[in-house]
DNA sequence: GTCACATTTGAAAGATATTTTCACCGACGA
DNA sequence: TCGTCGGTGAAAATATCTTTCAAATGTGAC
């Protein structure tokens, strides 16, 4: 019997915590319950079969299943066998780590220390859970795109404008629209060869959406860079590149570390195309490099 | 009468191998060719069933079975799920390679291991080398502070947006000036009380000295963001926090490691900050999330 | 509120995988 | 040559996993 591929995704190696949480907000209650269980007790779930892990959660053989095809294994058999694995591997050798939340009346020195422990854990659970064929299929299409057009809004916008940036430095034609309206207006314009670059961490912001769509209408290339890879943006998008949802808490909010997450997808994304396009890249990364230079005050040392 | 009673020992943790060197004498031939492939591909075999197994060996289910049990587990599938933990292990067990440099001929996948490890790296020199006192001075500043004017061009002129974002999301009055001469005339209006924070890696980046130092002259309290401490934009800076200087290479300019560790110190501050004003922040942070809830659109699973 | 409709859920049937049983085979010694 | 005995796999028995389907629950329209 031939192998099923999948909904959305590889089996998880081991960024599985990272992934129950990207998924979870499009899970339903029962299913929410099992992936936690997962995600908190991987070794002792390994344990278990379908009814035991089933009944722990008070749930069902069915919702069980569920909830594995969902993480991206084709039954739970992979799942426990991915579990296991998962297991050992953490037995074997993690430091303790600053799990705690950050608190209102932590002193400043903690909180530089677990706020770099978490985007840490963030750029981690970003780098396992980057789909690199999807990459290399959006690399491929920027890094020949006759113009690059990058939508975002909020703190995604920063994110776009980093991107485009540094396109930019390496003589590619990218703009960073953060006007909806202006974004659908020049997104008409995109045709066949060039790219659209959608940036939301909901993957459900309608003003981003909105020019995809459009972009995607007109026959250009459209890369989705999403927390929610099954989120509405994702419709349009011919590739999808997921960023990781790390917990949140009151006093970091989740865009605080979507944008860390983003930020090295589209570091990865620039580098790709950097090396497709080596012979024109490099020598406009040092021009760049050299007209900066006089804008220091002379005197710097 | 039980056909075997289990030989020697608990589940064997990783030193499979071994295990079946030991026992191999006592296995009878079919068993040793089980034996045999269990331990020369472990990972391998862990994707098999009993069934598929036993054929591959060109032996049956129930050697394979004895086999197990032999080996010391209560059966076939447990051992395969110490196969999976086992595989995961030794597929762990080599991550070298990312010491080294992004290569123009690097595959996409080890680009993103390679980046995400160096921002990693990147993010722990930063927690490492922030001096803390300097950090609670400028969050104490800050806190109180009857506007904040945040300078920044280029690439820093993100990070300085993203923190003005930010501060503004939690009541406070904050503004990111990207054009330097704007930024200059705006900051003769701050006075003591006031708060401006400049961010340069380079450190002498005249644009943003500039501002800075009126604003220093003017009685404000003044923050400086650099890379080098030691360059011109301290002397205007009543507190200095100190962003990591990674290594850079041709693909990966200067400004992409500088920009995580900014990102991280503008964290911290931001997170300092939202401590001292908690009152205030807690409602103000819930507000903008609330708002924004409504922009998206309104089915998302 | 009430109805119609979609979604979620678990019980049980159905399919697979694992374990056990048992009869056959071949080697060895009398 | 015959009888005994460990080794072996086919097939039955069991456990486990997957699928189906109808009830329960939630949701939006009127």
């Amino acid at each position: 019997m031939k192998e099923s591929f999948n909904a959305d995704s590889p089996p998880a190696p081991a960024a599985l915590a990272a992934k129950v949480r990207t998924l979870a907000p499009s899970m339903t209650r029962s299913m929410q319950r099992v992936a936690e269980a997962v995600a908190g007790d991987p070794a002792g779930c390994a344990a278990l079969t379908v009814t035991g892990l089933a009944e722990l959660t008070g749930t069902s053989e069915a919702t069980v299943v569920r909830t594995a095809r969902l993480l991206g294994y084709p039954g739970y058999r992979d799942l426990r066998l991915a579990l296991a694995g998962l297991a050992a591997h953490q037995q074997s050798g993690r430091a303790p780590a600053v799990t705690a939340d950050i608190a209102v009346d932590d002193p400043i020195a903690d909180v530089v220390t677990k706020l770099a422990y978490d985007e840490q854990q963030t750029l981690a659970d970003t780098a396992a859970g980057l789909d690199t064929v999807q990459l290399g299929a959006a690399v491929a299409a920027a890094a020949t795109a006759r113009r690059i057009d990058i939508y975002g809004v909020g703190a995604s916008s920063l994110v776009g404008q980093d991107l485009a940036q540094k396109l930019l430095r390496i003589g590619l034609i990218a703009h960073a629209h953060m006007d909806p309206h202006l974004a659908v207006t020049n997104a008409v314009q995109l045709r066949s060869g060039d790219v659209a670059i959608a940036i939301t961490h909901s993957g459900s912001t309608g003003d981003v959406i909105e020019p995809l769509r459009v972009a995607f209408d007109r026959g250009a290339t459209t890369v989705a860079i999403t927390g929610r890879p099954d989120g509405p943006v994702s419709q349009y998008a011919d590739h999808v590149l997921t960023t990781s949802t790390a917990r949140e808490s009151e006093l970091r909010p989740a865009a605080m570390s979507s944008r860390t997450s983003q930020l090295l997808v589209v570091d990865c994304l620039f580098i790709g195309v950097a090396q497709r396009t080596y012979e024109t890249a490099a020598p406009a990364l040092s021009a760049s490099y050299e007209a900066l230079a006089h804008r220091h005050t002379p005197r710097s040392r």
